[in-house]
DNA sequence: TACTTTGCTACGTTTTTCGTAGCAAGCAAA
DNA sequence: TTTGCTTGCTACGAAAAACGTAGCAAAGTA
């Protein structure tokens, strides 16, 4: 594995490896999360641990080498850890997650409103 | 394949056209925002107007035909407006705003704590 | 032992994003 | 009026990301 001839897959957290130039905190973090499935997969693992497969289903569409790319961003940026049964939020995990909740809810009314 | 001539380029809002099957509506949402430079140029947008090129260069590297496709789909979605003197955020966009706000004294923790 | 599930990797094909290069419209001197 | 600047965007080829499917080793189950 890790083959470096072809792909270069899993960025580094906490360098801004592509995406905005500034180094701003924010937008270190809004290049992590903001990519598909990043913060759909750490919405899911709020209500408990999930398997590769669970994750797979509930992130619709996502390819399972897609996923595999998130989720090892993700445990790289140290937010979600792979407990024994499936995967898992870290505390800082569960932390950032706290301040994506509110976005359920506001979501909601805002597709209501949408249709 | 559709129409050559012409790129399909926004998404109609409301409706997963990529991403989430499930049509939850967090989904949906992050389906939208959670594009490259998204939540971004919404972040940015929250302190006042800006221009198509005060965003070309807070968002660093996004190339003026994907930061023009971003505005096109937050326009779409009802979350951006073209003002006069540049793009602002309508009533919901500042909502959403709101809801991401915390995000940034977090995420100056959490990378504080990654170097 | 054989069968199933799980967690992934490989790989060829689409889609997205990038990185320029324009270009029309507006403005502002000259 | 002409010239030159800035702005908001579009075009387009190239690179990178995501997709879809196949497949495989390991672990669990019958």
């Amino acid at each position: 594995m890790a083959d470096k001839s072809s792909k270069p897959d899993v960025p580094q957290p906490g360098k801004p490896v592509r995406g905005s130039k500034t180094g701003q905190p924010i937008m270190v973090l809004f290049d992590l999360i903001g990519r598909r499935w990043s913060m759909g997969i750490l919405w899911n693992l709020s209500d408990g641990n999930r398997t590769f497969r669970d994750l797979q289903e509930r992130c619709g569409s996502a390819s399972p080498s897609v996923l595999n790319t998130r989720l090892k961003e993700l445990r790289a940026a140290g937010l979600i850890y792979n407990a024994e049964n499936g995967y898992a939020l870290t505390e800082d995990g569960r932390e950032l997650f706290v301040r994506l909740e509110p976005l359920g809810d506001w979501a909601m009314d805002w597709v209501e409103k949408l249709r």
